[in-house]
RNA sequence: CGGGGCGUAGCUCAGCUUGGUAGAGCGCUUGGUUCGGGACCAAGAGGCCGGAGGUUCGAAUCCUCUCGCCCCGACCA
């Protein structure tokens, strides 16, 4: 069970990095015998279980309500919406063969579940009664990607996808927008991740989409990473399923629909934003064992106190909501300072024989570089101030990082020159509009665009590539 | 799918050029001494060398195919 190993420094090799924090804290690892899949281990999951709760409340409180669809969907519901089909179709896994025998029409496994929405849509909606329709999911999803990363992209993920239908476009527009919200909101306040919220080009936007909006983190490397997606999916599902109500009038009309979605992908996000070579650090709202207790046993008969003490501590802070490890395992302190350290434990608290004698406890914060004393009396109130400054103290890190990381560019040499080799930066630059230009910029920095912000700069410019009218200025970075 | 690297003990890897009984460090087990930043000593356990074919008296090593992982592109939450 112990993996005593060390981690490679981020500067050195930030890939290399990314993937021993993983490991050591042991979230995760690639599943070898399922092609680009994972194994999500306990730690993980329990993580990815606290970003659930989190958003959960958040859909109920805004009216939303969980279901439940097939994980096979027919291969020719896919084609019923003309650019859903021609998205996705270069990713679908499908089932030919089932019982032995081969199927009349094959299944596809879901990618993303539009089309079975839009089906059991127009079978449950028939009157303006009936809506809004606010539905939400919790499920898995495959899509065959060429290259995979852990948590990042992998074949299977885990995530949520948001489906609503609404009697308006301007109230499924607000949908869109309110969902966008909450997913800020969740980044922000539990994953301690900043994201820039915003519109996605034509070009990058959801296949089937009127339009896509997102949040993009922007990450100590400088590139770019897609945590949430809220499409305006319009009347285009609507039309491909006969997804019609009868409005007030009597008249049969196609509804207006929403899809959105996060994945377990938040969960590569925030390691790439907080860790250190040290290992994961997590944020306190997020930490499945946010104090633990190592106890220092030390030469002579007062283990039983330490033990006692321990328990009783552990205790306190378990009755005021503080998830508390007392790690009372056979190894030595030093061993499972290392290891919770990995492990990304917000807090330590070391309890010894010389801690009983004074009546105080020792502790670490994970990003702290030194020791202090909290007096024992005041341990409840200590970490729980503890936490709650760890947690701002992270945001505020990211969005500083984030700031600096920001630049604004007018010239198209420079804006090359951010991006060239591994180089990249979050460029705010003018663009005409067009999708030549995005092309143009893509193919010669690699750089994409990531958004148009709804907070920019409206000053109009001239475009970066092409010099021709810009409205305003958009994010440009590498990405994920 | 293109380019590069790699699959040998739980982990990191050596051995392969030049074929001849499977190796190291760490981890694991047991006993003892230890315990406030990855303990020490001693004795152990653990591998059809990713898989399938082939060459050979003999293959971890040579050849072919295949599967998977990592890195760089294209695709993408």
């Amino acid at each position: 069970m112990a993996e005593p190993q060390r981690i490679t420094p981020r500067e050195q090799d930030a890939s290399r990095w990314y993937h021993d924090v993983i490991r050591q804290a042991g979230l995760a690892e690639a599943a070898e015998v399922v092609r680009g899949c994972m194994v999500i281990k306990p730690h993980g999951f329990a993580i990815w279980e606290k970003i659930q709760a989190a958003m959960d409340a958040r859909f109920k409180a805004t009216g939303h309500q969980n279901f439940y669809l097939p994980l096979l969907i027919p291969q020719s519901f896919m084609a019923r919406e003309a650019e859903h089909v021609e998205g996705f179709a270069p990713e679908l896994a499908v089932v030919t063969h089932a019982g032995g025998k081969l199927l009349e029409e094959p299944y596809v496994i879901r990618p993303t579940s539009e089309t079975l929405v839009g089906h059991f849509f127009s079978r449950w909606i028939e009157s303006h009664r009936d809506l809004p329709l606010l539905l939400n999911q919790w499920a898995n999803v495959m899509r065959w990607e060429l290259r995979t990363r852990l948590f990042l992209r992998t074949s299977e993920f885990l995530w949520q996808e948001g489906h609503t239908a609404h009697a308006t476009h301007a109230e499924a527009q607000e949908e869109v927008r309110r969902m966008l919200e909450v997913y800020a909101e969740i980044c922000e306040e539990h994953l301690a991740l900043p994201v820039v919220r915003g519109t996605k080009s034509a070009t990058e936007k959801f296949a089937g989409a009127v339009q896509s909006l997102c949040i993009e983190a922007l990450l100590p490397d400088g590139k770019a990473l897609q945590v949430g997606t809220s499409h305006d999916l319009g009347q285009n599902f609507g039309k491909a399923f006969d997804v019609t109500f009868q409005n007030a009038k009597g008249e049969q009309e196609v509804v207006w629909q929403t899809s959105w979605g996060t994945s377990t992908r938040l969960i590569g996000g925030m390691i790439m934003a907080h860790s250190d070579d040290s290992g994961l650090v997590l944020p306190p709202r997020l930490a499945p064992v946010q104090v633990v207790i190592v106890p220092i046993f030390g030469r002579g008969d007062g283990a039983d106190a330490v033990r006692e003490a321990g328990s009783a501590l552990q205790k306190e802070l378990q009755a005021a909501g503080i998830a508390t490890t007392f790690d009372v395992r056979d190894y030595k302190p030093g061993y499972k300072f290392f290891e919770w350290e990995q492990k990304g434990v917000p807090l330590r608290i070391e309890l010894g024989p010389r801690d009983l004698q004074a009546q105080q406890l020792m502790v670490k914060g994970r990003l702290a570089s030194a020791k202090q004393t909290w007096p024992r009396t005041e341990a409840v109130a200590q970490v729980q101030a503890f936490l709650t400054q760890m947690q701002a103290d992270l945001l505020a890190a990211a969005h500083a990082r984030q700031a600096a990381m920001t630049v604004e560019v007018d010239d198209f040499e420079a804006f090359k020159a951010i991006f060239a080799g591994e180089g990249s930066r979050f460029v705010m630059a003018h663009w005409d509009g067009t999708a030549q230009s995005e092309a143009a910029i893509k193919e010669t920095t690699r750089a994409t665009l990531r958004c148009i912000p709804f907070a920019r700069d409206e000053t109009p410019g001239r475009c970066i590539v092409s010099g021709r009218p810009s409205a305003g200025r958009v994010l440009f970075a590498k990405a994920y």
